[in-house]
DNA sequence: CTGGGGATGGGGCCC
DNA sequence: CGGGCCCCATCCCCA
């Protein structure tokens, strides 16, 4: 009998976590198994604890360090009804549009907001306990010279004291799960409530609203900061807004929906921030992801920009980011846009890969995920021009690298290269265990990571060879001496 | 298991 | 600064 580990395979399922993600969003939209409401400045949100828990120490440390676990089998009874009576958290010290974010982050892998909304969300992040986003934030912030708020001592406060009150404070929403009115939902015992104007209306940005002034950019929706337009496209966004039938928000809480049918949260106190005399909205540069998703190109939808399956790596956000902030650079200053310029033609680093690109933007569009470059017969689409080109030789039968000294004829220049290995005999990627020599690299590969070097499978026996009572050396030698066999047959034959 | 062709993706370089 | 080409890597399929 062999070891346990003999009789074990693990069969890896890479979608799972993604898929898993997905559909939570997807319960979270409809507002199905919500155990939690989460309930700010009068904007509710339907939720999962268990996500929560797993995205925030902070929540983690509210559900099961507090009286949070007991509370929640109160609720639970609900839970299946599609979120009617699940516990409410009030969380005052988070403003909506923030917490928004979060909770979209939470459940997509995708942090959206505008830049504007950015020190808003990096509070919240920093209060709820989530270090990725909060270390994120303060890069892209840091990147784009924008002030980096230091962590308001109110607010951590207020969040400190409501973890602590936390066991008394969850009891059933109403039975209706909407905010139809004050019902008595207890309240925990927090520190007085700052004037209406959100976190993000009362720091220090007024220097941010310049800079967004000067952009020239914002523009007359009803939301002041909308989100990163970047992100849009990134996330399957339009989908989701069209599926609920609101065509309104643009905003964060409006991009979120919450399930409560409650005034939006782009209606919220950050309303009295609009910014004024700023009625013209210029045409913004959208990075080419969006403009493929704002436009009838045939290439993708934005779900193949980006979905919850495949969520955007939050450096690229912030890449796409900054971008968008280049588009919304001022004009006057030339010599900025030269500076920049120069260093577009540059080598330059990618800010998600980090690997120096000589050609950013087309490198760019690895990571986006856009291929605006779509094969007329059979609609693949593709990131590049010259690769279309290339593919399309399989419908035109096309091969022009022909085979000096045979009839053979390639689509691909490789493919000849390696033709010719044939006339020349060249076999350049040895195995280094066993020497056996391969034309093509892959070949090598395949035959080390396929476990058929025997010396690899014989370093292999020697390092477990005391743990591995089953296998022999004699076992060994035997099929040593047969692949040797075949290989002597082989060249033989040749 | 190996060899060869096909297909696709990505980077560098030149124009 | 994008287009086009070349080269390379990787994977798949099939004999």
């Amino acid at each position: 009998m062999g070891s346990p580990e003999d009789d074990l395979i693990g069969i890896p399922f890479p979608d799972h976590s993604s898929e898993l993600l997905s559909c939570l969003n997807e319960q979270r939209r409809l507002g199905q198994l919500c155990d939690l409401t989460i309930r700010t400045q009068g904007i509710e949100y339907h939720t999962h604890r268990a996500v929560l828990a797993a995205c925030s120490h902070y929540f983690k440390k509210l559900f099961t360090e507090g009286g949070g676990g007991t509370v929640m089998r109160t609720g639970g009874g609900g839970a299946a009804s599609g979120g009617a009576g699940a516990s409410v958290c009030e969380l005052n010290f988070v403003g909506p549009e923030a917490l928004g974010a979060l909770l979209e982050f939470a459940y997509t892998a995708i942090l959206t907001t505008s830049i504007a909304n950015m020190p808003a969300v990096l509070q919240a992040a920093r209060l709820l306990e989530i270090p990725c986003v909060t270390a994120a934030c303060m890069e892209l912030l840091q990147g784009s010279g924008l002030e980096v708020p230091s962590p308001d001592e109110d607010d951590c406060e207020r969040a400190r004291q409501y973890l602590k009150a936390f066991p008394t404070a969850t009891t059933t929403a109403s039975t209706s799960g909407v905010p139809n009115g004050e019902d008595s939902l207890p309240q925990v015992p927090l520190l007085p409530l700052p004037p209406p104007p959100s976190p993000v209306a009362h720091r220090s940005c007024k220097p941010r609203k310049a800079f967004l002034q000067t952009k020239g950019a914002r523009e007359t929706h009803p939301v002041p900061e909308a989100p990163t337009v970047l992100t849009h496209p990134l996330t399957n966004k339009e989908e989701m807004v069209g599926r609920v039938g609101n065509s309104g928000g643009s905003g964060l809480g409006g991009s979120y929906n919450p399930p409560t049918g409650a005034a939006s949260p782009v209606d919220g106190p950050l309303n009295s921030e609009v910014f004024e005399g700023e009625e013209e909205e210029e045409e913004m540069v959208y990075p080419p992801a969006f403009r493929l998703a704002q436009s009838n190109e045939p290439s993708l939808s934005p779900q193949e920009l980006g979905s919850n399956e495949d969520p955007i790596d939050p450096n690229l956000m912030a890449y796409l980011s900054l971008l968008h902030q280049d588009a919304l650079a001022p004009g006057p200053d030339g010599q900025n846009k030269l500076v920049r310029k120069r260093n577009s033609q540059m080598p330059q680093e990618c800010p998600v890969c980090h690997k120096i690109i000589h050609k950013l933007p087309r490198h760019m569009r690895t990571h986006t995920g856009e291929k605006p470059y779509a094969c007329g017969v059979c609609s693949i689409g593709f990131t590049r021009n010259d690769k279309l080109k290339i593919h399309m030789r399989k419908h035109t039968g096309e091969r022009p690298y022909s085979c000096p000294h045979c009839p053979a004829r390639f689509q691909h220049s490789y493919d000849l290269k390696n033709h010719m290995h044939l006339y020349t005999g060249d076999r350049p990627h040895e195995c280094h265990l066993c020497h056996k020599a391969f034309a093509k690299k892959y070949h090598l590969q395949r035959h080390l990571k396929g476990q058929n070097c025997l010396e690899v499978r014989t370093q292999g026996h020697r390092e477990h060879v005391s743990g591995q009572p089953g296998l022999h050396r004699e076992t060994l030698s035997r099929k040593k001496q047969t692949n040797t066999q075949k290989r002597q047959d082989g060249i033989n034959n040749k």
